[in-house]
DNA sequence: ACTGGCATGAGAATGCATTATCATGTCGAT
DNA sequence: ATCGACATGATAATGCATTCTCATGCCAGT
């Protein structure tokens, strides 16, 4: 049975105040405001069952490992900062994406991802 | 200088004939059929000086490492195989992706990476 | 409040892609 | 053909994200 921690409180916490998607050690550094003890290896534990349950989502982005942002968003795409390495949601999505894939190849998904600088580090 | 070996033309003989992005693996695989003493090392020395010289471009695709592919290539996309892991070139290009940033986001690039089953898997 | 058992946390261990090491091979200027 | 210098190849070493270990902590049903 599944109990309900002060740290898995704290993960879903941090994935529902943020609005972009978020890497294991970035979740251990704002789920430390509300639990300091917590530890790195309760939040890959915790990230995998809540995406396992189908709370969160995978992000994988190149570069660096797996993110993971709120499931429950709908369609969009990312952003990635090449100058902090952060991920921002994009809410647009190109038209027309399904039609792009070579003779006799199967669409199941797609991923946008815009390179450059964000806001803040501009 | 820059020694013209054996090794090194192979591989770029690799690049030049197969038309999608490879793993150094990949590369080793296809580069031992010409020379079969090849390894690893060596692809990886030689795939780095060749990006290094501008002649082949990094691609950096979710999942393992990097690829390769040749620099000369036109603007393009790429496909994943989620059954046999092999990329794919996608030539076509959705339009307006610039328009898609954020505001204050300033974009440098952008990649498109269509993920189901290719034509052999399927 | 008690207590059993899952969860946690610190660190070790793993898996992997990539890089370094170094004895040996081979290119290429002579 | 010779020979110095760079390239190679087998392997060890590194860096990293992630997972495992296990003693301890703390939920939850009583």
């Amino acid at each position: 049975m599944q109990r309900d921690t002060r740290q898995r409180t704290a993960i879903r916490r941090v994935f529902m105040s943020v609005e972009r998607p978020l890497t294991p050690d970035e979740v251990l550094e704002h789920g430390q405001r509300i639990v300091p003890s917590l530890g790195l290896a309760t939040v890959y534990r915790n990230v995998k069952a809540l995406a396992g349950e189908g709370w969160l989502s995978e992000v994988n982005l190149p570069g660096g490992g797996l993110r993971y942002e709120l499931a429950a968003r709908p369609h969009h795409h990312h952003f990635l900062c090449r100058s902090c390495d952060q991920a921002f949601d994009v809410h647009r999505c190109p038209d027309g994406v399904k039609e792009l894939a070579p003779e006799g190849f199967e669409i199941e998904g797609h991923e946008l991802i815009l390179f450059g600088r964000c806001a803040a580090c501009r």
